[in-house]
RNA sequence: GCCAGCGUAGCUCAGUCGGCAGAGCAACUGAUUUGUAAUCAGUGGGUCGGGGGUUCGAUUCCCUUCGCUGGCUCCA
C-alpha cells in the first residue's frame, strides 16, 4: 500500500492509501463533482490524460468537457475517432496528421482517390458505431525505434517520416490506440470514445502534405465537435446567420457590385451605389491623409519594364505582373505604387529640413493572383490601396512607424473594428543585406512595443524588400484578412539611390516605409459589407434617406422636399410609384437605407416628413431643415 | 496553380434514369390612389455558362474551356 498526497487546485492536499493511484481515482476518492464531464486532467501544471498513473505528490486541476482546452482535446480525440472510421472504411488509407482547430478538427488521409463530400455520411454513421462502443483510449510510450517498427510494419510512410523528426529530439514516442487504430500523438485524450456527443463532418478539402505544394496533395476532412448538440446546434446556426452576410451576396442586392464571366475573374464592376460608397471612403481618406501632413500624387499605371527589373520586382514578383509591350519596348502593369512615387522624391535635391515625405496615392494596381485564390470582393486582380510612401531620416523612423500605427487605431476605431497586429520577418526570396533586415525589423518592434501593442511574429511573410507589420480584420465567418500593412524598406532607397543631404553637408541615405491603412479599398468594402450586413452608417450609406409617398396627390410637395434637402448634400432619392406604402417601406428596408421619409396628405400639408428608421422605429414629424440637422449631427458622430 | 463541389429565366430553386424546359418572386401592361416589411389581373422572358464529342435525338452521358464556392498553397 502507497500513501499519496493529492492536492485540488489550491486546496489543502488530501492523503489517499492505495496499490497504485490514477488521476481519475484520485479524483473519485476526492469526490470532485461532476466527473463525466471531465476530460483530462492537469498535473502539477501539465496536461495528462486521466488515466495518468500518478506521483506520490501531484497537485490536480480537472479539465472539464465545456473548457476551452476541454473543448481542444475533444475535437482533437474526434479527429482520431474519424481516422479510425476511415481505415475501417477505406482499406489500404494513410493517415497523416489529424489536429484541433477553432470549433472542430481535420484530418489528412492519402488514399488512392480524394474523398467527396458523398463518403461523409458514411464516415459519420461508423464513426457513431465506434462512440457507441465508447473504447478507451490508451496511451503507451515506447522507444522511438518501436515505434518506427510498429509503422513500418502498418507502412505508415507519413507517421515514420514525423517520427524521423522526432527522433532527433527525442528517445521515446507516446502512442495512442483505440480498437485497431493506433496512432503517434502526444495527447492528452479523452478516457472513451463515448465522451464524444456531437459533431458533425463538414466538408472535404484537399491538402499538401506539411503544406508544401510541391508534396503530395492528401485528402483533408474537416469537421466540428462540442460539448453536446445544443452547442453544436447553435454554432451552425452562426454559420447560417454569418452567410447572410456574405459580402458577394449582399454588394450586388444592395446595387454596390457586380462581376461578369466576360469580364474575368477578379475584376469587379463598380455600380452607381457601391461608387457612392467608395467616394465617401476616399473623401474620408484623403481628409485623413491631408492633416495627418501626406501629400496625394499619381503615377501612371504601367512603367517600363527596364524600371521593375532596378526596383527588383521583376526578378521577385514577376509572377504576379501583367506585361504588355508598346512600340516593341517591355511595359509591366503596376503591382504596387512605390516606383512613381520614389521617382517623385529623386526628382529634386531634398535637405534633411524637408523629411519627413509622406506621399499618397490612391493607386490601382493590378496582380496576378492565382485563380484558386480569388475570393468576392476579398481578394481581386485589380484594386486600389491607400497606398503611401514616406521617406524618412534613420532618426525619424521611429515616429513615423508610432504615427502609422497610430492613424490605423484611429481608423479602425471609427468603424469599430477589432484586429489582430503580426510581424513578417524576412522571407527566402528577398533582396538587401542581413544588416538592413534587422535594423528593419527591430524599428518594426520597437514602435509596437513603445506603443503598446500586442503582436505575433510570423516568421519569413515579409515583402521581398523589407519586413512589416500586418493588421489582420475577420469577415463574417471569421476568416482573416489583412488590410492595414506597415513596410519598412532600405533597399528600395539604395536600388534608387534616393539621397538627400543632411546637416553636415554630405548626402544620406532615407529609409522608406510603405503602408496602407484600409488596405485594399474592394477588401475593406467587403469586410464592411459583412461587419455591418450591408446597413452602412449614414456617413458612409449611398442612400441615406427615401422619401415614400402615400399617393400621387404627394408627389409636388415631396419633389420639393426632396430638393432642398439634395440641396442641403442629402443623399436622398424618392419612391413615388403609385403602390402602397407598405410595399414601399419593404422595399427600402430591403435596400437597408437609413431614413425612410413617409409623406402623405398630412406630411404634404405642413410641408414635412416622418421619418423612419431602419429598426422599424418613427421618428415625429419633422420639416426638411431639422431633418437636415439630423443628418448633419449622424455625420459628426459618425453614425 | 492543386483537391472537391457547383453553374437551368433578373433572383431563389424544381426538373429530365437521353425524347418539344417549369414554379414563385422580379419585369412589362392594365386596374387600383393606397399610412409603415409584399393590392389584384394579364403578358412577355431561357440555344439549361461556352466549345467539342457520343447518339436518330444531349439541358441530361463524355471531353475541354470559362466562372463561382469551400479548402491547400500564395498574398492587400
Amino acid at each position: 500500500m502507497n500513501r499519496y498526497s493529492v492536492a485540488i487546485h489550491d486546496l489543502p492536499a488530501e492523503t489517499i492509501e492505495s496499490e497504485a493511484l490514477t488521476a481519475q481515482d484520485a479524483l473519485k476518492r476526492l469526490n470532485v463533482k461532476a466527473l463525466d464531464r471531465i476530460v483530462a486532467v492537469r498535473i502539477n501544471g501539465e496536461s495528462r490524460d486521466l488515466s495518468t498513473l500518478l506521483e506520490k505528490e501531484a497537485r490536480l486541476e480537472p479539465i472539464y468537457l465545456d473548457s476551452e482546452e476541454g473543448l481542444q482535446i475533444l475535437r482533437h480525440s474526434t479527429s482520431h475517432v474519424m481516422a479510425l472510421a476511415v481505415k475501417e472504411l477505406f482499406p489500404g488509407v494513410k493517415v497523416t496528421i489529424g489536429p484541433a482547430i477553432e470549433d472542430g478538427f481535420y484530418y489528412d488521409f492519402d488514399y488512392e482517390r480524394p474523398f467527396r463530400e458523398e463518403d461523409l455520411p458514411r464516415i459519420e454513421e461508423k464513426m457513431w458505431e465506434i462512440i457507441r462502443e465508447d473504447l478507451p483510449f490508451i496511451r503507451k510510450v515506447v522507444p522511438v525505434k518501436d515505434a518506427v517498427a510498429f509503422f513500418e510494419k502498418e507502412s505508415e510512410e507519413y507517421k515514420l517520416e514525423l517520427l524521423r523528426d522526432i527522433s532527433t529530439e527525442a528517445d521515446t514516442v507516446s502512442l495512442y490506440t483505440q480498437g485497431s487504430f493506433t496512432d503517434l500523438c502526444r495527447g492528452p485524450h479523452i478516457p472513451s470514445t463515448g465522451m464524444i456527443r456531437a459533431f458533425s463532418l463538414t466538408k472535404v478539402a484537399g491538402a499538401y502534405w506539411r503544406g508544401d505544394e510541391k508534396r503530395p496533395m492528401l485528402s483533408r476532412i474537416y469537421g466540428v465537435a462540442f460539448a453536446d448538440k445544443k452547442s453544436l446546434r447553435a454554432h451552425l446556426k452562426r454559420l447560417e446567420e454569418a452567410r447572410k452576410r456574405n459580402h458577394a451576396k449582399l454588394g450586388p442586392q444592395l446595387g454596390l457590385f457586380s462581376t461578369h464571366d466576360e469580364i474575368g475573374a477578379g475584376m469587379v464592376v463598380w455600380h452607381p451605389k457601391g461608387m457612392m460608397l467608395r467616394y465617401q471612403l476616399e473623401q474620408f481618406e484623403i481628409k485623413e491623409h491631408l492633416r495627418r501632413g501626406y501629400e496625394m500624387v499619381r503615377g501612371p499605371e504601367i512603367l517600363k519594364t527596364d524600371l521593375w527589373i532596378k526596383s527588383g520586382h521583376f526578378d521577385n514578383y514577376r509572377e504576379n505582373m501583367y506585361f504588355t509591350t508598346i512600340d516593341e519596348q517591355s511595359y509591366g502593369i503596376k503591382p504596387m505604387n512605390c516606383l512613381s512615387h520614389m521617382l517623385i522624391y529623386s526628382s529634386k535635391i531634398r535637405s534633411y529640413r524637408d523629411l519627413p515625405k509622406r506621399y499618397f496615392e490612391l493607386g490601382t494596381v493590378h496582380r496576378h493572383e492565382r485563380s484558386g485564390v480569388l475570393h468576392g470582393l476579398l481578394r481581386v486582380r485589380e484594386f486600389t490601396q491607400d497606398d503611401a510612401h514616406i521617406l524618412c531620416t534613420p532618426e525619424q523612423l521611429n515616429g513615423e512607424i508610432k504615427g502609422v500605427l497610430e492613424f490605423v487605431e484611429d481608423v479602425m476605431s471609427i468603424f469599430g473594428f477589432p484586429y489582430e497586429l503580426e510581424i513578417s520577418t524576412r522571407p527566402e526570396k528577398s533582396i538587401g543585406s542581413d544588416e538592413d533586415w534587422e535594423l528593419a525589423t527591430s524599428a518594426l518592434m520597437n514602435a509596437m512595443q513603445d506603443s503598446g501593442l500586442q503582436y505575433t511574429v510570423n516568421e519569413g511573410d515579409g515583402a521581398f524588400y523589407g519586413p512589416k507589420i500586418d493588421v489582420k480584420l475577420k469577415d463574417a465567418l471569421g476568416r482573416s484578412w489583412q488590410c492595414a500593412t506597415i513596410q519598412c524598406d532600405f533597399t528600395l532607397p539604395e536600388r534608387f539611390d534616393l539621397v538627400y543631404i543632411d546637416r553636415d553637408g554630405m548626402k544620406h541615405r532615407p529609409v522608406m516605409i510603405h503602408r496602407v491603412i484600409l488596405g485594399a479599398i474592394e477588401r475593406f468594402v467587403g469586410i464592411l459589407i459583412e461587419h455591418y450586413a450591408g446597413a452602412f452608417p449614414v456617413w458612409l450609406a449611398p442612400v441615406q434617406a427615401m422619401i415614400l409617398t402615400v399617393t400621387d396627390r404627394c408627389i409636388p410637395r415631396a419633389t420639393e422636399v426632396m430638393k432642398i434637402l439634395r440641396e442641403a448634400d442629402v443623399r436622398v432619392e424618392g419612391d413615388f410609384r403609385n403602390e402602397k406604402l407598405g410595399l414601399k417601406v419593404r422595399e427600402a428596408q430591403l435596400q437597408k437605407i437609413p431614413y425612410m421619409l413617409i409623406m402623405g396628405d398630412r406630411e404634404s400639408e405642413k410641408g414635412g416628413v416622418t421619418p423612419r428608421l431602419r429598426s422599424g422605429e418613427n421618428l415625429p414629424f419633422m420639416t426638411p431643415q431639422e431633418f437636415v440637422e439630423r443628418i448633419e449631427e449622424d455625420l459628426k458622430q459618425r453614425r
